[in-house]
DNA sequence: GTGAACTCGTTGCATTTGTTACTAACTACC
DNA sequence: GGTAGTTAGTAACAAATGCAACGAGTTCAC
């Protein structure tokens, strides 16, 4: 008889820790900046530079459309960012941080980062690395399976 | 200026591996049992042991209490629990796995070790080992820094 | 023992997330 | 240049998850 140990199922465990960390996130940012995680994804992602359609910041943060264009919305309502008509396709609007998102987004990397430190504190550079890594094969692992499925 | 990129902040990694990976496991048990997660995670906890406490698999599980009824109850009603009253505590039943539902188990657990299999196919045992042990200690980092927090 | 405080499990409600369907705009082909 | 098929973004709907309140049962203090 197989028995399967619940506490040793890797899924599990994965999937047991993304919530806490997102958790952890989640609560930090939403107490700190009245951000939720898919809004604070696109903050970033425009950080690094703007000018992006909604269909490019989906591909950048892994978020299907109908959350992309939920968080744009409410980034924004609060000025956050800037849509701008897209000359090459008037469907669809360019997106770049708005001076005010900019000094959020200032104000929330450090401590971004902070956290980041705070619960990689157990962690050698090398580990971090190796887990990174070793999410980004799983990633692709499962992307793949998926694919063979259907 | 900080620029903290996206795709380097673990936290997001780890989201995006867990969610890719939970929504394989989540699919394939859907299709194969008609279990949602946290169903086929009582199941599998019963399966080491029963006559447990829904509070007891809460916790076994990391699940809240409500979950944790919504899936006792979808379980029952499908006949693959037994619930039978606690003879130390009237307000609580004691959950074991019904003969049908040991034999959906016995059909459940190969199948999660093949998709376990399948998934990390490109880790040797000793990656596994350390994957596990980093995602023990993340979650238990998370949780710390919830407590001191609050 | 009686009442206050607490716990177990359920229900109802608000939030979040995912799916489907739709409009407007674009592309490609004839 | 007109029509079929595709894509960007939104809206409307359905499902999942989380939180607050509840009824019933228990515990502890007095």
């Amino acid at each position: 008889m197989t028995t399967l140990q619940l506490d040793a199922f890797l899924p599990y465990r994965l999937s047991i820790a993304s919530n806490r960390v997102s958790g952890v996130i989640a609560t930090a940012y939403q107490a700190l900046f009245g951000l939720k995680i898919p809004e604070w994804r696109l903050v970033c992602v425009l950080a690094e530079g703007g000018g992006l359609s909604q269909q490019a910041l989906g591909v950048a943060t892994r978020m299907d459309k109908v959350m992309v264009s939920r968080a744009a919305i409410a980034l924004a309502d609060r000025d956050l960012v800037t849509r701008e008509p897209n000359p090459d396709d008037q469907r669809s609007h360019l997106l770049s941080l708005s001076e005010l998102g900019q000094q959020l987004y200032d104000q929330i990397a450090p401590k971004a980062q902070e956290i980041e430190r705070a619960l990689f504190a157990g962690f050698s550079a090398k580990e971090r690395e190796q887990l990174m890594e070793m999410l980004l094969r799983l990633e692709s692992a499962a992307e793949k399976y998926e694919g063979d499925q259907t």
